[in-house]
DNA sequence: AAACAACTGAACTGATCAGTTTATATATCC
DNA sequence: GGATATATAAACTGATCAGTTCAGTTGTTT
């Protein structure tokens, strides 16, 4: 008990059997991924890996996890809930849009779409630390904007699940199946301004 | 030239192949469905299959082109111009969510989202035969609509990707996902209600 | 240094699977 | 009926790959 740097560790080269992990299924998938690339990329020898995981499976659920709780931190920042409204959710639909459209973000997707079936688990972790994070939020800011008499919502969980769509607009399902690789400025300003006006044209509070 | 059944008809076997292959890549995905699988499906010897496509990637893009096709034709009837626009709107819309939500639309389109990378021609097919299609005759119907003076619409490419997205509306990603296996007529009724709502909210003509 | 744990490399097993081959059978056409 | 195209069954090849094994090495602790 004498305190150790990290008490559970499970080994030395855990962390590099994950990094070598998800860079592979990041890149290659489930399937296109063999646990030989893994253990190459990873500079480990396969026993060790199959030291720590039982089977490529539940490495792949790890590493899906862990990344899954990654797009959420990056997505959920806090909506400024002072100042004003048509403000906040410029500032929040930029951040979805640009993690909608990001490398990292369009390939989780990717993946976890075309492996919830195998995999339902991913599924659920996945929205739930991506999807039901943002959700939340913005249910918590619309509703405390109603409350404060600057919006006007019938059905809030409605209008929590609308404006993350808004800030698809086409461009996402564009770049999820390879038809752009990138967008630019422009496009992004068109849609967030186009989703923030359509937004509080609905649900703002008239004169 | 004496006008046989199908004149262009490369054997007599060729929709039994077809069709067995797209019950097991529709069940299984790419990977997940084995060559014999599919000539036990489809009730035929594997060397036939393999008279018919040069390998098992072709086969799978065939049945993709078609299964996209088959796509196209559900989700495209023509909106009805005359009458009002909200209840053309509403038709619309129906047809739309019923369409993202049916079994088939929601596998092909985790099929074609995971195999994306791996069969960019896939993505191409898909996204011009389903959501192009949409956004082509939904830009047409708004454009007539403004120019009758029933909608006022700026951006009508922006309009046309925006309504799609309204139609989806949380549903959409939770069925891909697989944490529901189905909807309600209420819960559609309402997304549909919403998306028209909000679009008229901010295209309809004002007083 | 002795003891113990973690790690390695490389060979191996067993299974799956795409694609081929061949000898045989069944339609179809004239 | 005879010729030709098409289909069949089944065995086979070659490759890939998940997971195992083991004898030996490295690092850590006391």
């Amino acid at each position: 008990m004498n305190a150790p740097a990290q008490a559970i560790k499970q080994g030395r080269k855990w962390d590099q059997v994950l990094d070598g992990a998800r860079k592979v299924f990041m890149r290659d998938g489930f399937e296109g991924g063999s646990v030989d690339d893994i253990v190459r990329e990873a500079g480990v020898s396969k026993a060790t890996l199959y030291s720590y995981f039982p089977d490529k499976r539940l490495l792949f659920l790890e590493v899906a996890k862990v990344e899954c709780r990654a797009q959420s931190d990056a997505a959920i920042a806090q909506i400024e809930a002072t100042g004003d409204i048509r403000q906040a959710l410029t500032q929040a639909a930029g951040r979805m849009v640009r993690f909608f459209m990001s490398d990292v973000g369009m390939q989780v997707y990717r993946i976890v779409v075309g492996e919830s079936r195998r995999f339902p688990e991913i599924g659920q972790d996945f929205y739930n630390s991506g999807p039901a994070m943002v959700r939340q939020m913005l249910a918590q800011f619309l509703t405390k904007a109603v409350e404060d008499g600057r919006l006007e919502i019938d059905d809030i969980d409605l209008a929590a699940d609308q404006f993350p769509e808004l800030c698809k607009a086409g461009l996402h399902i564009q770049m999820v199946l390879g038809l752009r690789t990138s967008v630019t400025d422009e496009e992004i300003d068109r849609v967030i301004e186009g989703a923030v006006d359509m937004f509080l044209c609905r649900y703002g509070v008239k004169g």
